[in-house]
DNA sequence: ACCCATTTGTGCGTATGTATA
DNA sequence: TTATACATACGCACAAATGGG
């Protein structure tokens, strides 16, 4: 899922590692994985799991927040909307 | 450089403050300043001495317990292990 | 049983420095 | 110069467990 190797960010020089990310956590989303009122899996395990940095995480977090698709709340996390809109097909910023 | 057998010291190798602060707390223990199943200060207490921050303290902290120097129990403290005590004077017990 | 302070665990917000393309 | 990415660092807040009254 993550190719933040040098050679895979020159193929596909639009597919960031925040994007990757983003568009990963919004399938889990839109796929049930995340159900809506859960809460996402903190930026510490998201971390652990991607093998990116926090604030690649936090990127690509903040960007499914501007969707609309998830809710922070500081201190505990955050967590999918109820009524989650279809995400953009791709905008990248 | 210095050799404790499997704790290697290496002084100059990072400025980092974690680092610094891991290798002041590493010197105390294995200088018999915290001596073996005593407990070492609070994080708090740690905050205070050093003036940096908790999670910079809790960074050394875990490099000490993967070193296997120190054992944390949860709400209890960090332990100094019994093992690696070379005091070079054993003052007073 | 209760309260309360202490302590570690956890998590987010923010800022900065460095490296790379 | 800018954007991306990683690591470090500080701040703040809350949860959970321990232990002493």
């Amino acid at each position: 899922m993550i190719d933040y190797g040098r050679f895979m960010i020159e193929f596909r020089a639009n597919a960031y590692v925040w994007t990757q990310v983003r568009d990963e956590l919004r399938q889990r989303i839109l796929g049930g994985t995340y159900r809506p009122g859960q809460v996402v899996p903190s930026e510490t395990t998201l971390v652990q799991e991607f093998g990116v940095a926090r604030n690649t995480i936090r990127k690509a977090i903040a960007a499914l927040r501007e969707e609309g698709l998830i809710m922070t709340v500081p201190h505990l996390g955050s967590f999918v909307s109820e009524r989650p809109a279809p995400g953009p097909s791709d905008p990248e910023g």
